[in-house]
DNA sequence: ACAGTTTCCCGTAAATGC
DNA sequence: TGCATTTACGGGAAACTG
């Protein structure tokens, strides 16, 4: 019979997509005294899996089931299993399993690792499986999966509670605060401020105290939408940090994204700074958007806010965030187009803070094809005389987490690669 | 034995993608004395390839074999075939076969049909198969699939002559040209003048005369590189093909683009018209660029003209390019930046052309989200007085072509359908 | 080293399923 | 019908392969 295995080590549970290719690999602690034949290791997906489950999923490519030993790599035995590719099983039998309850990305399954060898006579069988994974099939879904990776690790120790998302246990926010920072460090190479993560807190709690550590439900966090927006707390949080990745990242680690403030906050603190003083906020009813505040004062010395319509993925792949900065314009019916930028918040001059990262030169530069005037875009905004500007509401809490440490025995799935895992 | 059927009708030569799928149908034009039984048509892709051709493939689907007859649409039995995919055959026998001669644009292929049954005791076999096709594996093998299929439907009316790039014959240009202008005229709704062909014509010949019939070597066409450019005249061409159906269609069908000037007829037609008179002019120097040519005259009365930067897809897909020529700017020193666009030659006012072209608002219109203020970008150049511009060279020729017809009788294979035919 | 070619896979759009 | 999920595949880039 089956000589189950001491669970596993994965340092990140993964997210794996039908179709695309991942590794794994197995490693073999036990010291077998001098095993000379070939040792075979099966991979199987979703091998234990209770009947009825929604989706089920296998190892479409041939690599499935037989693998020799390679490596010696320090002392001990190992396989790498590459190529690995998922297909979902279809209609497993008659129609799907009933637990409509669960999305795509709340559903776990999991990788199973067996192999069999005697010795002096014993047989023994070896078993293994991967922390729980999550299947998707499109790159959309990610981000859904990652929340679900976020939440296990957050919340359990347990190596494989496939049943984990049936009730998820609630975070509280001083743990769940902690792994949202931790996500923008690792990602984004600059984790989440105080500042920030108490408006973050706010967002989920409202204006209640930022001292007392309140708890986020898992649909909270994922699942339901923020009231009057058409996606959750994490989705919105996640297409910043894609954003961040893809299009903010010298900005971001330079530290000149404010990002997650309040308007009233924002308000009060741009209020009685030097006129042109303007900091960086992340959009709040958009998914994925950027925009900078700046401070004015009307003649009879009354403030006055202004924010551009935040930049999204598309326009800020037309131009690079540091140079729609340096360029910007304001245009007041035939007057020379001023740039109201002057300070990134409290009062750095707006060049000492970005010159570096500007990248297109003012034009000019950039060796001009030689006929070719060379042209480049510049964002402008017009504003008519009855412009009136009146921002919104405001909010603020607090951070931490800690992955589970995983033991460790016969097998150690000591590496589990797909383009997801981190 | 195989009864040969007599070709077989294809509209249109097709391009067939590795792994995307693709449809085809063919039709029994006999009427067969009541056929009871299922009549079974085979595909096969490569069927009658001599051996040691370079790439062989086959239908990955299982489509591959059997279907039974269907559709009775008007009167006559026909199978369509869905779902088709292709993948290569790999190692043959050995390596590949050895004509490297050819580029895999230049490989011809074949599907194949076969059907057998019996009538009052006589054991007939049909068989008939495609025109030629090209086999990619990439869209970016796409253009030079266009070129072959082009070439071949011009030069020869063989049903399949597979090896036809093997010693591919000249076109005369009056031939050639009429092609070009059908490839713009069926995907950018708009053909090309005499004039643009002219301009084509010189660019393969040089300034000789417009008036004789010159042949073009399918070399020269597209495969060896335009003197002094990193492309073939095709590749040059196709890409403006590209932009226009991506980016620039209604201006190319209002016929606003000349398009195809030579820079010195450019500066002929331009010369003495009104200052601030521009014309739209396709790149020669960059793959699928778009420039404006606009005329001033200095102080002392001297012409001079000004072009910017080509436009390629990349910015025209963050600016249309209406909004491009309504919105650009020159900004000199400190002057309020103008619009030097005036009039779209030869003297229509800038707003009359384009007018109903414009796509966002100058900046205002467009539902401003309440407490953002709009943004739009502005394509401007920024002149330093010290800029002096002149232009280079120039060329002039025209066109002909007429898709070969084919004829029909067992097997009509009506129609064919990939999402490269057309 | 490199050029031609294929593979890989994200991200959008469309199709499908429920 | 609408939403959740999957499929399709263009396009850019990496990997392959002689």
């Amino acid at each position: 019979e089956k000589q189950p295995c001491m669970p596993t080590h994965l340092q990140k549970p993964l997210i794996i997509k039908t179709g695309v290719q991942f590794t794994t690999k197995v490693r073999l602690l036990v010291k077998l005294p001098e095993v000379d034949y070939q040792l075979k290791v099966k991979t199987t997906f979703d091998k234990d899996l209770p009947p009825g489950r929604v989706r089920q999923f296998f190892i479409l490519t041939n690599n499935t089931k037989v693998m020799d030993i390679e490596d010696y790599s320090n002392g001990c035995l190992s396989v790498e299993f590459r190529h690995l590719q998922l297909k979902e099983k279809k209609y497993i039998n008659g129609t799907k399993g009933s637990e409509g309850l669960l999305s795509v990305t709340e559903e776990l399954h999991s990788l199973s690792f067996e192999a069999c060898f005697t010795v002096q006579g014993l047989t023994i069988d070896l078993e293994t499986c991967s922390l729980p994974l999550v299947v998707i099939s499109n790159v959309s879904q990610l981000p859904g999966g990652w929340a679900s990776v976020m939440w296990y690790n957050l919340l359990t120790d347990e190596p494989r509670n496939l049943a984990f998302f049936g009730n998820p246990p609630r975070a509280n926010w001083s743990q769940l605060s902690e792994v949202l920072s931790w996500q923008f460090s690792t990602f984004a190479g600059r984790g989440l401020n105080k500042e920030q993560l108490a408006m973050l807190g706010e967002k989920l709690f409202g204006q209640h105290a930022s001292c007392s550590d309140y708890q986020v439900s898992w649909s909270k966090f994922s699942k339901e939408n923020i009231p009057g927006k058409p996606f959750s707390f994490w989705m919105w949080l996640d297409s910043i940090l894609e954003l961040i990745k893809k299009h903010l990242l010298p900005v971001w680690n330079e530290n000149y994204i404010m990002g997650f403030v309040s308007k009233e906050m924002e308000r009060a603190l741009l209020k009685d700074k030097e006129a042109g003083t303007f900091l960086l906020r992340f959009s709040e009813s958009h998914l994925g958007g950027i925009t900078f505040t700046w401070v004015e004062y009307s003649e009879n010395g009354d403030a006055k806010f202004n924010s551009v319509e935040p930049y999204t993925k598309n326009r800020l792949s037309a131009l690079p965030f540091a140079d729609i900065i340096r360029d910007y314009k304001v245009i007041s019916d035939g007057v020379v187009p001023e740039n109201p930028l002057k300070f990134l918040y409290p009062n750095i001059p707006k060049d000492e803070a970005f010159g570096r990262l500007y990248n297109s030169q003012p034009s000019k530069g950039k060796r001009t094809i030689y006929p070719y005037i060379s042209s480049t875009l510049i964002p402008i905004s017009e504003l008519r005389p009855n412009a009136s500007t009146t921002p919104p509401s405001c909010q603020s809490p607090q951070p931490p987490m800690t992955p589970g440490e995983f033991d460790v025995l016969c097998f150690d799935l000591s590496d589990m690669n797909s383009p997801y895992s981190e």
